[in-house]
DNA sequence: AAATTTATGTCAGCCATATTGACGTATCTT
DNA sequence: AAGATACGTCAATATGGCTGACATAAATTT
């Protein structure tokens, strides 16, 4: 039994997200609002059949949280060109500075974890939680980041 | 910006809770009681504020979990032999063997990542998770796991 | 011995986030 | 014209968090 593995992802993934609750409290925002956010971030033009396969919950609770985002000015919706049934999703400028924001500080708390672990451990940690993640029927997004390695064309930033 | 280790880690940590839910939604069960089992049986005749402090939940939240927990003889509780204020915890027989069949599922995730490499890269592995977690004020237990490693009386199984 | 603190349990009520199932509308496909 | 698809929304429900208040037993301090 791996139980040091085990507990260490615990704690490990508690005090990452504890990061990023601190900051979105004071906007009255929950890991919903953050997970949406930043997707919609990551990948402009998002669908929200999409989103609903990457965040796999159901559209009545993408919907509520969604709602939120859209009207507090964070996310904008435009319908879609060849199918204008879609609602594709962008990330407003607000809701850039304030991915950003939380992106950041995940950013810092990472590089400091990686500060102490020699250049080539940074390949070998990547490695190892790609290989932790469920490979069998990936979606379209998740594809993309494993497929890849991750790179969009928001990847320059 | 560390996208795609932020992601990463979000897959990652979604997958492997996932393999505990599917196995707790038979019992009943979720998450909550998963990780009260969890520390139960890894620190036999912790106490309730200990558990407490590691979970970061109220002593109502966890109330009702614990309730469930002793009820359907998950857990039993013992009066501390000091002091008799304390109820020790401790995992019955049938709570080590579900506490098993969860660990086994995630253990089973964990080696299938590690496969791929190096075994050095393990200790690399390592070093990157508990560098993760915060470390100003750690409590009881987390001390336990970080400073010996995580090593306990269990720790043979 | 009395007062205080500590460890635990419990009550009432609130909130966020998730669920299922059903239904409606606009739009694309056949 | 019929059917499928993308999305939105309604009602009802569950889980797992929260706060604040209060009770009890036992330990500690005065």
């Amino acid at each position: 039994m791996r139980w040091d593995i085990i507990e260490l992802l615990f704690f490990a993934y508690r005090d990452f997200v504890g990061d990023a609750d601190n900051v979105l409290e004071a906007f009255g925002f929950g890991r919903a609002h953050h997970r949406v956010l930043h997707f919609v971030h990551r990948f402009p033009g998002l669908k929200v059949a999409d989103l609903l396969d990457v965040l796999r919950i159901t559209k009545q609770s993408l919907g509520r949280v969604l709602k939120q985002l859209l009207d507090e000015g964070y996310i904008v919706q435009r319908t879609g060109n060849n199918d204008r049934r879609q609602r594709l999703l962008y990330a407003t400028a607000k809701g850039e500075a304030l991915v950003g924001r939380l992106a950041g500080l995940q950013t810092d708390r990472i590089n400091r974890a990686l500060s102490g672990i020699a250049p080539d451990g940074v390949e070998t940690v990547r490695q190892f939680l790609r290989a932790m993640i469920d490979h069998d029927d990936p979606d379209k997004v998740l594809a993309t980041i494993l497929g890849s390695g991750g790179a969009t064309a928001k990847d320059k930033s």
